[in-house]
RNA sequence: GGGCCACUAGCUCAGUUGGUUAGAGCGCGCCCCUGAUAAGGGCGAGGUCUGUGGUUCAAAUCCACAGUGGCCCA
């Protein structure tokens, strides 16, 4: 036999981790699992790409976390997987980090730098950070075919996108429509929704604030208040918007009406407006006015009117809104609502467009002096101040961010919408909040914008003519190749990327006319949603896509609802009209230990190399599996502490088992031990096991790796706090009797099982023991722990009265713990008796059972099972001196002594019942009125109690000389343990003890007399081949202590 | 404005379909054990379960409203 190797006491994560991690490698685990499982049925998971454009962190690594769990488990129950993992490669992000590095600050420079420049150094960045993510995920034990990543950018992908798009375009989906996005005219690009989230996004900023009043048409001197912080914009405005169920004035001042709404007629008019009357803003509806600068070209077309707006507020301005649908987005729904004109000002460095008059070809940053001006010369300030915001600003150069209408391409969401609820309504999501929020977010869903004016990204194949306004769409590369001018060119395509196939020219379907691709590229969520179709071959019709098809299993942040998951949705739905996946895992965020987001400036980020490495990988896994996915979880070293503590639980009771195990050449491929013949102690261990692998498999089943962290735990606990404490001794007779057999093998069936039942959380330590525990001694075993099987529940071995009997053992124990606290009489003195009760039978049967365990724990010589009849509490009668007092004078004293000498229980009962209670006195019977006694219920003398729920424990605390002499002895071996340790005896050492008394005859004669009875269960106990009641020599190792009081010299010397 | 979620001990969180006296870990106080030992274990203090109504024999749990916080949409 092998044999186990020793442990190391210290459990050091990260160097154990990167020893299994070559282990892996060496042997070639991974494949040879994928191979072992690869003809059985199919678990089918999908990879949400991660962005390749930094290292990964540590929110990251919950996730992957996940992934790796139940991919791991699923292996172990024996299903064939994909294990593909994906990086997405496109996108605003990824541009911005390589404008970053290359030093660029605005959108022109890429021009200048050049499109094919800057398109090599992109994959250049996922080229490299999708390496290292793969360190970092292999670092952390994720399982996956890491030489098969698929990446978004590739052409497959592209072309599947370019074929859905299509579908869409046959079914009237595909338009192209205006869009207000937040643009920075520095920069001269757009800024995502995500560019406006952060703590650098928005400054406290003051702006020149102008109030205006606009005549109504048709009236004499009658105007519109209006308020507005954008000076720039007025020249757009099409519209005002007023609150119909909102309460307005008309105002007078100098011989004009003003109106505006009531809230604001105080901020606004300051006491020199004089109401009129109220109404609500109903009545406004429909009023025309002049518009500021009605004059100009591009207003010659517009009807200005007022029209009704249940969003209008009146927080700020005059309760009447400035509208101008080129300039915002809520503008330009208002405006297709109802039917107003849009007038798009700017062009993409904030210049004016034509027809704006003096303003054409100024830049807005210059304008609003001449603004001022030529209102004020038209008569239509009220009044301009300073008024100060908070306003967002780009992130990247600090400019004022202004709103400007640009066109896009959009797929409508109408059609669908109904699909995808019905399909979402069938898909298993846990938490089960996450259906209720995606079905929010699809029945709230606007069209799909999926045009970006950017460069590095899918480039969308519509071809867009000028001669006939046709719009050709290219459903696939081949097709490309038709239409194209030249297909040579296509062919040589070196990618489909921006600029290469921006050269492309086709032949318009319709006109036959020569057209190039629209300048913009994808939506990177379209590069993501595509990917269960591009990766399993969709388009060529591939076997496999319906073999893995809908997904099994998928888990992203929650955030990911109205992303990933809905993406992959719309897709699916689109092209297949299914469901993508059948479950869903969504967890939270990560925040720091004290619960704030983790931010590089707050200085309490953790990276995941760092933190991989000081805390260990399955450290950090099994943190990630102990936090709850519905709340965000709070990361840090000290959680990961406490982490560590309890894992060293586990660690402790493998050392232990192995130090023994060695010791006692305990051989598992030699013992076979039926259960029947175990201790009901092992027989309880192992109805634990198999209760845990029934529920942990169930918690698997569910996806709820939560609740396998918490049974986990709780039986670690149980096996090391009670089985191993409580077995300890039978591990070190020596000799293979039966007992002690059965105590190790049921030890080490509980940790085989359990290091498989940990083993998809955490990989590592479950190797580790795995290789030690199993592989060291039968070659024969599989090579790692990830191809054993998953273990098997027995439900006949759920012994269910045994574990409630021991819950209640450990109950009872608990209460004679808290009643010995209370005694203040240590565990080492014995006590004669214990007194239970309990509510049923059965419990006391199962007390009886096991009721060793309770003697020795609380180390009672006896067990006596009370019922509730029995007094466990005693009666005093006193007095009340007060009462009795004036009545009996000097008898008082008598009386009091004749009842402390009377039967207190029986007292106690007249005084209930409300009788006399009659005592002897100077040979007279005097009777006390019940009101005339106090009777006062104590403990009975000589127990100590403790209660719980119906269940009582009474020990019984008198210590006779026997027993006295007993815990003297116990205080000897406890004394001479220490002594053994500090003389840095071995643990086998035999040794020999002398007892010297220091003081007089009398402790002479004590000590004696306790050696009499107990020194063989001294010697027993401390491996002492004889006790001398003697001084000891010079060379023992000696020290003077305290037996209950008797001062002796211990000395030991190790036995020749 | 609409939606989702949360609120329980000093802190972080459990609490299964309503069911005796609401639990754990950490922290705190006191203590035990000494053949798992630079480990292990115990006991204790600490909560009017955010508030107000309601349903019920019975509510931390179900319903309504309110408050606070977080998130999504508009």
């Amino acid at each position: 036999m092998a044999g186990f190797k020793e442990v190391n006491r210290d459990l050091d994560f990260p160097s154990m981790e990167h020893r299994i991690l070559k282990f892996w490698e060496d042997t070639d685990a991974f494949n040879k699992l994928v191979e072992k499982n690869c003809d059985n049925p199919r678990w089918s998971f999908i990879d949400g790409p991660i962005t390749a454009n930094n290292p990964m962190g540590v929110h990251h690594a919950w996730g992957r976390t996940y992934k790796d769990i139940y991919q791991r488990f699923k292996a172990m129950q024996g299903y064939a997987q994909r294990y593909q993992n994906g990086f997405d490669c496109q996108g605003l992000w990824l541009e911005v980090e390589v404008e970053r590095d290359l030093g660029f600050d605005s959108k022109h420079e890429i021009e200048e730098f050049g499109l094919d420049n800057f398109s090599r150094e992109c994959r250049k960045r996922v080229e490299h950070f999708s390496a290292v993510q793969t360190n970092q995920s292999i670092r952390l034990g994720q399982w996956m075919d890491w030489d098969n990543s698929y990446y978004t950018m590739d052409d497959s992908n592209i072309e599947h996108i370019w074929y859905f798009l299509k579908r869409c375009h046959e079914k009237g989906w595909l338009y192209k429509g205006w869009r207000s996005m937040p643009w920075c005219i520095r920069c001269g690009t757009s800024l995502s929704q995500h560019e406006l989230v952060g703590t650098d996004t928005y400054r406290e900023v003051t702006h020149p604030s102008i109030t205006l009043r606009l005549p109504v048409k048709g009236r004499e001197n009658e105007y519109l208040m209006v308020w507005t912080t954008t000076p720039w914009t007025l020249a757009a405005n099409t519209a005002l918007a007023v609150h119909p169920d909102l309460i307005y004035v008309a105002a007078e001042a100098d011989g004009n009406t003003y109106y505006l709404s009531k809230g604001t007629l105080e901020s606004v008019g300051r006491g020199k407006l004089a109401v009129l009357r109220e109404f609500k803003g109903a009545e406004l509806v429909g009023l025309e006015y002049a518009g500021p600068w009605h004059e100009l070209p591009v207003q010659q077309e517009v009807a200005t009117r007022v029209v009704g707006w249940e969003i209008v507020g009146e927080e700020e301005g005059t309760g009447i809104v400035h509208i101008a649908p080129g300039c915002g987005a809520e503008d330009y729904e208002l405006s297709q609502e109802q039917g107003l004109s849009v007038i798009v000002p700017i062009d993409g460095d904030g210049n004016y467009v034509e027809g704006f008059g003096q303003l054409s070809g100024r830049n807005i940053t210059e304008t609003n002096e001449m603004i001022f001006a030529a209102l004020e010369a038209a008569g239509n300030v009220y009044r301009i101040e300073d008024y100060t915001h908070r306003y967002p600003v780009c992130w990247r150069c600090g400019e004022e961010v202004a709103f400007r209408l640009v066109e896009e391409w959009f797929i409508s969401a109408e059609e669908i919408r109904g699909h995808m609820r019905a399909e979402n309504e069938t898909v298993g999501w846990v938490p089960g909040y996450g259906q209720k929020r995606m079905d929010d977010w699809l029945f709230n869903m606007g069209d799909w914008c999926i045009s970006r004016k950017r460069f590095w990204g899918l480039p969308l194949p519509f071809y867009a003519c000028e001669s006939c306004d046709h719009v050709t769409i290219v459903g696939t590369l081949q097709e490309l190749e038709e239409r194209a001018t030249d297909p040579e060119k296509v062919r040589a395509l070196p990618e489909l990327h921006r600029p290469w196939i921006d050269e492309i020219i086709i032949r318009c379907e319709q006109c036959d006319a020569e057209v190039s691709r629209i300048p913009e590229v994808g939506d990177c969520w379209l590069d993501a949603g595509i990917v269960p179709f591009s990766t399993l071959g969709y388009l060529e019709g591939s076997a496999e896509w319906g073999k893995w098809y809908p997904a099994d299993f998928v888990s992203e942040m929650r955030e990911q609802i109205r992303l990933w998951f809905y993406a992959l949705a719309f897709m699916s739905v689109t092209l297949e009209d299914v469901r993508p996946y059948r479950n869903v895992l969504i967890y939270e965020k990560v925040n720091d230990e004290r619960g704030r987001p983790m931010h590089k400036s707050h200085g309490n980020a953790i990276w995941f190399d760092d933190a991989v490495e000081q805390m260990g990988a399955d450290v950090m896994r099994w943190l990630y599996c102990e936090s709850n996915p519905q709340q965000n979880l709070n990361f840090g070293y000290g959680v990961a502490q406490d982490v560590k503590r309890r894992l060293l639980l586990l660690w402790n009771v493998y050392n232990f088992f192995v130090t023994y195990a060695k010791l006692e050449e305990f051989d598992p491929t030699q013992v076979a031990m039926p259960l029947e013949v175990r201790s009901l102690m092992d027989r309880w261990i192992i109805a634990l096991l198999h209760k845990l692998v029934r529920d942990v498999t169930s918690d698997l089943e569910q996806y709820d790796a939560y609740s396998v962290a918490r049974r986990v735990n709780s039986f670690i606990e149980q096996l090391s706090t009670w089985y191993v404490r409580r077995s300890r001794r039978r591990y070190w007779k020596s000799g293979q009797d039966r007992d002690t057999l059965s105590a190790y093998v049921t030890l080490y069936e509980a940790l085989t099982t359990l290091t498989r039942v940990i083993a998809p959380v955490m990989p590592f330590l479950s190797e580790e023991v795995y290789q030690n525990l199993v592989r060291a001694v039968d070659g024969t075993a599989p090579e790692s722990v990830h191809h054993t099987e998953w273990p098997r529940c027995n439900a006949a071995l759920i012994d269910e009265p045994l574990l409630a009997h021991m819950a209640l053992v450990q109950r009872i124990v608990s209460l004679g713990r808290a009643a010995r606290s209370t005694s203040k009489i240590k565990v080492r003195q014995p006590l004669p008796e214990i007194l239970i009760h309990v509510k049923t039978a059965d419990e006391q049967a199962g007390l009886a059972r096991l009721q060793e365990h309770i003697l020795s724990e609380l180390n009672v010589k006896t067990i006596r099972f009370v019922g509730p009849e029995e007094e466990l509490v005693t009666y005093a009668l006193k007095p009340r001196f007060n009462l009795l007092g004036p009545k009996y004078g000097k008898q008082v004293k008598a009386i009091a002594a004749a009842l402390r000498a009377s039967d207190a229980q029986a007292g106690a009962r007249l005084a209930a019942q409300g009788e006399p209670i009659a005592v002897e006195v100077d040979g007279q019977s005097i009777e006390l009125l019940p009101e005339e006694v106090d009777v006062q219920a104590q403990e009975r003398a000589d127990y100590s109690v403790a209660t719980e729920e119906g269940y009582l424990v009474a020990l019984h605390t008198e210590i006779t000389p026997d027993l006295e002499r007993e815990g003297m002895a116990r205080e000897l071996i406890h004394h001479v343990q220490n002594l053994r340790r500090a003389a840095n005896f071995d643990l086998s050492d035999r040794i020999v003890t002398y007892i010297g008394v220091t003081d007089g005859e009398a402790d002479h004669a004590t000590v004696s007399a306790m050696l009499s009875t107990h020194c063989e269960a001294v010697a027993q106990e401390t491996l002492s081949v004889s006790v001398e009641p003697a001084s000891a020599p010079d060379e023992a190792h000696q020290e003077v202590v305290d037996l209950n009081g008797i001062l002796v010299t211990l000395g030991v010397v190790r036995a020749a």
